[in-house]
DNA sequence: CTTTAATTTTGACAGTGTCAAGATGTACTG
DNA sequence: CAGTACATCTTGACACTGTCAAAATTAAAG
């Protein structure tokens, strides 16, 4: 008989143990802070336990990026009845905070150490483009509550604007070109550009 | 007397063979292809050898970076007479161009690794800075070719734009979201966008 | 209780960055 | 030329990493 509702294991249920622990460590001691050795060393258990519940220190990476994608994903449900510029403005806010109040998730997440491995784990893989999807989704629902752009591809729009997104946070978190005092004006800017590329009135003269 | 114009070490110029070589296997190998034991190896220098001419791996790393950006900042010395629409996106498709196909070089010059241990060369963070500013002159260029924009900071634009670029060089090069084969409309998309934030005629009646 | 399977440990291996001491070669000084 | 000073390279060592194989421990099932 089990001594616990779901503790099949020895240890508790080590396999969650192991990912908080893991994640506090990446954010207290960052990237090089976290070693599968220093792990076990501090839950308390010899080396290679952990090798029972992940496969590889690539698979624990893969897990943890996956809860960080279930956090991120909650931004993307504000969906309001009509959107203004400043929703745009605060939008780009909310991701960049997120981005930079949880950076060792973020870095995770998008990070080329885990992507560029080709082998992320279903469920990661799953979580990663559902964010995005829904993101489109909510390009599309912009594009529903006024006039349309009928030039605008909703999913180059929204390949862009996260991209502009992502780029920020990744030159925010690594403190290079941008500075974290400037966050509010650059995502004001970023949120008015994203406005008038939405319902940029296609019966102006284009300049050009 | 030394035994040619410059070669004051017993190995020729050991200082760049490392840097060529370094390099070379960084975009042959990857990151992970690259460590100072295989580095002396390959080139036929005992293992510590190169620590008499970089302090650390890191200071490689930079020498290596620093290289990266004096090419890189090439693509901003192209100041049209005058900028149209797709003169943008073709400065964009510049930017990924070289993103993607000197990958291991863009890692390194806008990775997280090098730029977050806050110990960059002196001469590294010259080159990275100097590039930027010479993008925010390019900007200011491209202001004065037309009626600007009264409401566009030019300093702002130019770091919402380079977040694009780099989010978007990002996104491909890892593989996220992005796909290589849809550069093209990406880039389009970008520089339309670019564009209608450069120019928008401030005489439109705003929709918000 | 005995068998089976799940879980953890110990020991080992190859690889990493880097330091300290010594060896070797090069350049300048008398 | 002799001898000293200095730059460069090598050898040996240390602590650390990820990970495998085999043995030991514990829990669950028959």
């Amino acid at each position: 008989m089990t001594f616990a509702s779901n503790n099949p294991y020895h240890h508790g249920d080590l396999r969650k143990i192991l990912i908080n622990e893991a994640a506090r460590l990446l954010s207290q001691n960052g990237e090089n802070g976290l070693s599968m050795r220093k792990l076990a060393g501090e839950i308390g258990v010899s080396r290679t336990a952990p090798y029972h519940h992940f496969k590889d220190k690539h698979e624990l990476l893969c897990a943890i990026a996956e809860e960080g994608f279930h956090r991120f994903d909650k931004i993307f449900v504000l969906d309001y009845p009509t959107i203004s510029e400043k929703d745009l403005q605060d939008f780009a806010r909310a991701y960049l905070s997120f981005a930079i109040d949880s950076s060792e998730y973020y870095d995770l997440m998008f990070g080329g150490k885990l992507w560029k491995s080709k082998v992320l784990t279903k469920t990661l893989k799953e979580a990663a483009y559902a964010c995005f999807r829904q993101y489109v989704e909510q390009v599309h629902r912009w594009q529903a509550s006024r006039p349309p752009n009928p030039n605008l591809d909703a999913l180059r729009y929204a390949q862009v604007t996260w991209s502009a997104l992502h780029g920020m946070s990744r030159l925010l978190i690594d403190g290079i070109y941008l500075d974290k005092a400037a966050m509010n004006p650059i995502c004001d800017q970023a949120g008015t550009m994203f406005w008038h590329s939405l319902f940029e009135d296609p019966r102006l003269p284009r300049q050009n």
